[in-house]
DNA sequence: TGACATAATGTCGATACTGACATAAAATCG
DNA sequence: CGATTTTATGTCAGTATCGACATTATGTCA
Protein backbone atom coordinates (compact mmCIF):
# COMPACT_ATOMS: atom_id res chain seq x y z
CA UNK A 1 0.00 0.00 0.00
CA UNK A 2 1.57 3.15 -1.12
CA UNK A 3 1.95 6.30 1.52
CA UNK A 4 -0.74 8.57 -0.29
CA UNK A 5 -3.64 6.18 0.45
CA UNK A 6 -2.24 4.97 4.06
CA UNK A 7 -2.84 8.34 5.25
CA UNK A 8 -6.08 8.77 3.80
CA UNK A 9 -7.51 5.64 5.13
CA UNK A 10 -5.46 6.66 8.41
CA UNK A 11 -7.46 10.16 8.28
CA UNK A 12 -10.69 8.50 7.94
CA UNK A 13 -10.35 6.05 11.07
CA UNK A 14 -8.91 3.03 9.53
CA UNK A 15 -6.64 1.31 11.65
CA UNK A 16 -4.38 0.46 8.85
CA UNK A 17 -1.43 -0.64 10.32
CA UNK A 18 -3.43 -3.32 12.15
CA UNK A 19 -5.38 -4.48 7.95
CA UNK A 20 -1.66 -4.40 6.46
CA UNK A 21 -0.36 -6.32 9.16
CA UNK A 22 -3.27 -9.05 8.80
CA UNK A 23 -2.89 -9.45 5.28
CA UNK A 24 1.05 -9.66 5.33
CA UNK A 25 0.62 -11.73 8.35
CA UNK A 26 -1.77 -13.88 6.06
CA UNK A 27 0.82 -13.96 3.03
CA UNK A 28 3.54 -15.46 5.34
CA UNK A 29 1.67 -17.94 7.50
CA UNK A 30 0.50 -19.15 3.56
CA UNK A 31 3.61 -19.61 2.93
CA UNK A 32 4.33 -21.22 5.80
CA UNK A 33 1.99 -23.69 5.45
CA UNK A 34 2.76 -24.13 2.29
CA UNK A 35 6.23 -25.32 3.19
CA UNK A 36 4.77 -27.15 6.02
CA UNK A 37 3.22 -29.29 3.57
CA UNK A 38 6.12 -29.91 1.05
CA UNK A 39 7.71 -31.45 4.17
CA UNK A 40 4.96 -33.68 5.18
CA UNK A 41 4.33 -35.04 2.14
CA UNK A 42 7.91 -35.67 1.45
CA UNK A 43 8.05 -37.57 4.55
CA UNK A 44 5.42 -39.50 3.98
CA UNK A 45 6.83 -40.42 0.41
CA UNK A 46 10.02 -41.33 1.57
CA UNK A 47 8.20 -43.76 4.39
CA UNK A 48 6.08 -45.55 2.13
CA UNK A 49 9.18 -45.94 -0.19
CA UNK A 50 11.01 -47.72 2.63
CA UNK A 51 8.02 -49.48 3.03
CA UNK A 52 7.80 -48.54 6.75
CA UNK A 53 4.77 -48.20 9.16
CA UNK A 54 4.39 -44.67 11.18
CA UNK A 55 5.05 -47.20 14.13
CA UNK A 56 8.09 -48.43 12.84
CA UNK A 57 9.31 -44.88 11.78
CA UNK A 58 8.02 -43.36 15.02
CA UNK A 59 10.89 -45.75 16.63
CA UNK A 60 13.30 -44.52 13.84
CA UNK A 61 12.85 -40.92 15.10
CA UNK A 62 12.43 -41.63 18.18
CA UNK A 63 8.74 -40.43 18.56
CA UNK A 64 5.20 -42.44 18.39
CA UNK A 65 3.18 -43.23 16.05
CA UNK A 66 0.77 -40.64 16.43
CA UNK A 67 2.70 -37.87 16.20
CA UNK A 68 4.47 -39.56 12.79
CA UNK A 69 0.81 -39.41 11.53
CA UNK A 70 0.71 -35.69 12.96
CA UNK A 71 3.69 -34.76 10.69
CA UNK A 72 2.50 -36.36 8.09
CA UNK A 73 -0.71 -34.37 7.99
CA UNK A 74 0.88 -31.30 8.66
CA UNK A 75 -1.15 -30.77 11.73
CA UNK A 76 -0.93 -27.47 13.52
CA UNK A 77 1.18 -28.88 16.60
CA UNK A 78 4.08 -30.04 14.72
CA UNK A 79 6.70 -26.99 13.88
CA UNK A 80 8.84 -27.26 10.55
CA UNK A 81 11.99 -27.52 12.71
CA UNK A 82 10.00 -31.12 13.83
CA UNK A 83 9.72 -32.00 10.12
CA UNK A 84 13.50 -30.85 8.66
CA UNK A 85 14.95 -32.80 11.84
CA UNK A 86 12.70 -35.97 10.63
CA UNK A 87 13.83 -35.63 7.11
CA UNK A 88 17.44 -34.99 7.60
CA UNK A 89 17.00 -38.26 10.08
CA UNK A 90 15.64 -40.59 7.16
CA UNK A 91 18.46 -39.09 5.00
CA UNK A 92 17.59 -36.03 3.27
CA UNK A 93 20.42 -33.59 2.25
CA UNK A 94 19.82 -29.84 2.67
CA UNK A 95 19.70 -30.16 -1.13
CA UNK A 96 17.09 -32.51 -1.42
CA UNK A 97 15.08 -29.86 1.26
CA UNK A 98 15.95 -27.25 -1.16
CA UNK A 99 14.58 -29.08 -4.04
CA UNK A 100 11.84 -29.64 -1.88
CA UNK A 101 10.81 -25.50 -1.79
CA UNK A 102 11.82 -24.76 -5.40
CA UNK A 103 9.19 -27.27 -6.35
CA UNK A 104 5.83 -25.30 -6.53
CA UNK A 105 3.32 -28.34 -5.01
CA UNK A 106 3.45 -31.65 -3.79
CA UNK B 1 28.72 -48.93 11.65
CA UNK B 2 28.68 -52.05 10.22
CA UNK B 3 26.83 -55.13 11.50
CA UNK B 4 29.77 -57.63 11.70
CA UNK B 5 31.90 -54.64 13.82
CA UNK B 6 28.71 -53.77 16.03
CA UNK B 7 27.91 -57.06 17.00
CA UNK B 8 31.83 -57.41 18.33
CA UNK B 9 31.51 -53.77 20.46
CA UNK B 10 27.81 -54.92 21.43
CA UNK B 11 29.45 -58.30 22.87
CA UNK B 12 32.44 -56.45 24.31
CA UNK B 13 29.57 -54.61 26.79
CA UNK B 14 29.04 -51.05 24.49
CA UNK B 15 25.74 -49.65 24.22
CA UNK B 16 26.21 -49.74 20.79
CA UNK B 17 22.60 -48.50 19.75
CA UNK B 18 23.28 -45.25 22.81
CA UNK B 19 26.44 -44.40 20.61
CA UNK B 20 25.47 -45.26 16.67
CA UNK B 21 22.29 -42.94 17.63
CA UNK B 22 24.47 -39.98 19.35
CA UNK B 23 26.18 -40.14 15.74
CA UNK B 24 23.39 -39.64 14.09
CA UNK B 25 21.76 -37.34 16.01
CA UNK B 26 25.10 -35.11 16.09
CA UNK B 27 25.18 -35.26 11.96
CA UNK B 28 21.43 -34.35 12.23
CA UNK B 29 21.32 -31.91 14.62
CA UNK B 30 25.11 -30.29 12.71
CA UNK B 31 22.46 -30.39 9.68
CA UNK B 32 20.01 -28.54 11.42
CA UNK B 33 22.48 -25.83 13.04
CA UNK B 34 24.18 -25.34 9.75
CA UNK B 35 20.63 -24.72 8.27
CA UNK B 36 20.23 -22.10 11.19
CA UNK B 37 22.92 -19.51 10.65
CA UNK B 38 22.14 -19.82 6.61
CA UNK B 39 18.82 -18.68 7.33
CA UNK B 40 20.35 -16.34 10.50
CA UNK B 41 22.64 -14.77 8.13
CA UNK B 42 20.31 -14.45 5.49
CA UNK B 43 18.31 -12.54 8.05
CA UNK B 44 21.02 -10.06 9.16
CA UNK B 45 22.25 -9.20 5.36
CA UNK B 46 18.62 -8.26 4.66
CA UNK B 47 18.09 -5.93 7.42
CA UNK B 48 21.65 -4.59 6.86
CA UNK B 49 20.70 -4.01 3.11
CA UNK B 50 17.78 -2.45 4.29
CA UNK B 51 19.77 -0.29 6.71
CA UNK B 52 17.30 -1.55 9.64
CA UNK B 53 18.33 -1.49 12.86
CA UNK B 54 17.67 -4.92 14.81
CA UNK B 55 15.08 -2.75 16.94
CA UNK B 56 13.58 -1.48 13.53
CA UNK B 57 13.08 -5.03 11.97
CA UNK B 58 11.92 -5.92 15.46
CA UNK B 59 8.85 -3.79 15.11
CA UNK B 60 7.95 -4.73 11.56
CA UNK B 61 7.89 -8.60 12.81
CA UNK B 62 6.59 -7.69 15.85
CA UNK B 63 8.90 -8.91 18.13
CA UNK B 64 11.95 -7.28 20.44
CA UNK B 65 15.24 -6.63 19.33
CA UNK B 66 16.94 -8.85 21.69
CA UNK B 67 15.36 -11.62 20.03
CA UNK B 68 16.23 -10.48 16.57
CA UNK B 69 19.88 -10.17 18.04
CA UNK B 70 19.25 -13.90 18.95
CA UNK B 71 18.28 -15.21 15.35
CA UNK B 72 20.99 -13.52 13.98
CA UNK B 73 23.20 -14.95 16.07
CA UNK B 74 21.55 -18.43 15.71
CA UNK B 75 20.97 -18.87 19.34
CA UNK B 76 19.92 -22.07 20.13
CA UNK B 77 16.84 -20.54 21.79
CA UNK B 78 15.60 -20.00 18.40
CA UNK B 79 13.28 -21.80 15.85
CA UNK B 80 14.07 -22.34 12.41
CA UNK B 81 10.27 -21.74 12.36
CA UNK B 82 10.81 -18.22 13.65
CA UNK B 83 13.89 -17.79 11.08
CA UNK B 84 12.10 -19.04 7.90
CA UNK B 85 8.24 -16.99 9.49
CA UNK B 86 11.04 -13.16 9.59
CA UNK B 87 12.39 -14.30 6.39
CA UNK B 88 8.88 -14.83 4.36
CA UNK B 89 8.07 -11.29 6.19
CA UNK B 90 11.13 -9.52 4.93
CA UNK B 91 9.92 -10.86 1.73
CA UNK B 92 11.44 -13.72 1.21
CA UNK B 93 10.12 -16.17 -1.27
CA UNK B 94 10.09 -19.85 -1.05
CA UNK B 95 12.78 -20.03 -3.77
CA UNK B 96 14.61 -17.79 -2.15
CA UNK B 97 15.21 -20.00 0.92
CA UNK B 98 15.49 -22.77 -1.40
CA UNK B 99 18.75 -20.97 -2.65
CA UNK B 100 19.77 -20.44 0.84
CA UNK B 101 19.57 -24.12 1.53
CA UNK B 102 21.29 -25.24 -2.16
CA UNK B 103 24.06 -22.80 -1.49
CA UNK B 104 26.30 -24.34 0.83
CA UNK B 105 28.14 -21.79 2.93
CA UNK B 106 27.57 -18.43 4.20
C1' DT C 1 37.33 11.83 25.36
C1' DG C 2 31.98 11.48 26.34
C1' DA C 3 27.30 11.21 24.63
C1' DC C 4 24.33 8.49 22.04
C1' DA C 5 22.85 4.72 19.04
C1' DT C 6 23.09 -0.05 18.21
C1' DA C 7 23.92 -4.79 19.37
C1' DA C 8 24.63 -8.72 22.70
C1' DT C 9 23.40 -11.34 26.77
C1' DG C 10 20.67 -13.00 30.75
C1' DT C 11 16.28 -13.76 32.73
C1' DC C 12 11.34 -14.74 33.15
C1' DG C 13 6.16 -15.55 32.84
C1' DA C 14 3.11 -17.04 29.28
C1' DT C 15 2.37 -20.01 25.58
C1' DA C 16 3.33 -23.64 22.04
C1' DC C 17 5.21 -28.07 20.95
C1' DT C 18 6.66 -32.69 22.28
C1' DG C 19 6.22 -37.77 23.06
C1' DA C 20 3.11 -40.75 25.00
C1' DC C 21 -1.15 -42.85 25.76
C1' DA C 22 -6.00 -44.16 24.67
C1' DT C 23 -9.20 -44.88 21.33
C1' DA C 24 -11.63 -44.50 16.91
C1' DA C 25 -11.50 -45.02 12.00
C1' DA C 26 -9.67 -47.27 7.81
C1' DA C 27 -7.30 -50.41 5.34
C1' DT C 28 -5.61 -55.13 4.35
C1' DC C 29 -6.20 -59.94 3.96
C1' DG C 30 -7.94 -64.50 4.54
C1' DC D 1 -17.80 -61.24 6.79
C1' DG D 2 -14.34 -60.85 11.09
C1' DA D 3 -9.31 -60.54 12.55
C1' DT D 4 -5.27 -57.89 12.32
C1' DT D 5 -2.57 -54.11 11.03
C1' DT D 6 -2.19 -49.47 10.10
C1' DT D 7 -3.48 -44.73 10.41
C1' DA D 8 -6.12 -40.77 12.47
C1' DT D 9 -7.69 -38.00 16.37
C1' DG D 10 -8.03 -36.19 21.11
C1' DT D 11 -5.76 -35.30 25.33
C1' DC D 12 -2.16 -34.19 28.66
C1' DA D 13 2.08 -33.33 31.66
C1' DG D 14 6.72 -31.86 30.79
C1' DT D 15 9.70 -28.97 28.24
C1' DA D 16 11.21 -25.50 24.86
C1' DT D 17 10.49 -21.24 22.77
C1' DC D 18 8.33 -16.79 22.65
C1' DG D 19 8.30 -11.53 23.39
C1' DA D 20 9.64 -8.46 26.74
C1' DC D 21 12.52 -6.21 29.90
C1' DA D 22 17.00 -4.97 32.12
C1' DT D 23 21.64 -4.65 31.65
C1' DT D 24 26.06 -4.78 29.51
C1' DA D 25 29.12 -4.42 25.50
C1' DT D 26 30.29 -2.36 21.23
C1' DG D 27 30.28 0.85 17.99
C1' DT D 28 30.01 5.80 15.93
C1' DC D 29 30.66 10.53 15.62
C1' DA D 30 31.71 15.33 17.18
Amino acid sequence: MKKPKRDKLAAAGWKVGDITDFLELSAEEAAMVEIKISLADSIRRRRIRRKLSQEALAKLLKSSQSRVAKMEAADPSVTIDLLLRSLLAMGATRRDVARLLSAKAA
